[in-house]
DNA sequence: AACATACATTATAATAATTCTAAACTATTG
DNA sequence: CAATAGTTTAGAATTATTATAATGTATGTT
């Protein structure tokens, strides 16, 4: 269980005020066992569920985008029109099951490295993700 | 220079009718040289620019979303909050120009096959797709 | 501790992408 | 050609996201 004294340090040492929204946030997103996957509704919904104290919609976008650039979260593409984050800022790979639109880790053990023999010229590869598609068998392709 | 009476066939064949809408967005997608990655906002432009009729907005959706369900276009995802389609329909990556935002497809013969080594219990791997997200080296990361 | 300041949060409005609606239109079949 | 099912259209509705401007808060200074 880390203490809130930790999030506000952390806070301070990359430069962001640890004002009461964001200490919070950072409680709901990293004082846990796990890393995990969410979208803005989801993570709306988990401050309104675990705390009594309202917090403005745009405030969620703010700090979440805040905390992305600050390399606390990284935002995952899977699905146009949607943002998923995920609380794993590891280069990772995931896996997406179309039918229950879960995101899941790939551990690195899980996949060889990706062997690139092409680059563009005068550009420096950034990262490079692995997005597998999975459904039921027995369902038809998206 | 494929005739539009080829279109014609190929909509009939998956049971699209051949409708003027649908004929011309063929001719505009699939009458050229090589294939190529936009959006619907680009298609829009496109069409405008090469006939006078006016086409409407929704159509253009229904029509690509017609079209990708026949498999004659792929969706691909890169950015939350904008649609890239592929009229390049086979299985392959991509590079991801930050700063231009430009789709550029990876050769076959550019990245070695991918070698998954777990797997989702009951569910059937539907696509493997790689992004490559590059920038210049002068760059700060996104 | 009070003050000044820069920064953050809020409610709300604005924007953008996409989808819905219902009326008008068109391709197809007989 | 008439009947029908499917399609297009303009515009309204919806959804996700971002901007605005007023209010509130954290922090360094007196
Ligand atoms: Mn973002
Ligand atoms: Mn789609
Ligand atoms: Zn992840
Ligand atoms: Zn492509």
């Amino acid at each position: 269980m880390t203490k809130n004294c930790n999030f506000i340090e952390k806070l301070r040492e990359v430069g962001l005020r640890p004002t009461k929204q964001r200490v919070k946030m950072c409680e709901v997103l990293f004082n846990r066992e796990k890393t995990f996957h969410f979208t803005i509704n989801d993570l709306v919904k988990m401050i309104s569920e675990k705390m009594s104290e309202k917090i403005s919609l745009a405030t969620v976008y703010n700090t979440v985008h805040a905390f992305e650039k600050k390399g606390y979260l990284k935002e995952i593409s899977i699905d146009s029109h949607k943002s998923y984050f995920d609380t794993n800022i590891s280069a990772h790979h995931h896996f997406f099951d179309e039918d229950t639109h879960e995101l899941i880790d790939c551990d690195e053990s899980d996949i060889d490295p990706v062997n690139i023999k092409k680059n563009i010229t005068g550009k420096k590869i950034k990262s490079v993700e692995i997005l597998i598609k999975v459904a039921s068998d027995n369902q038809t392709q998206k």
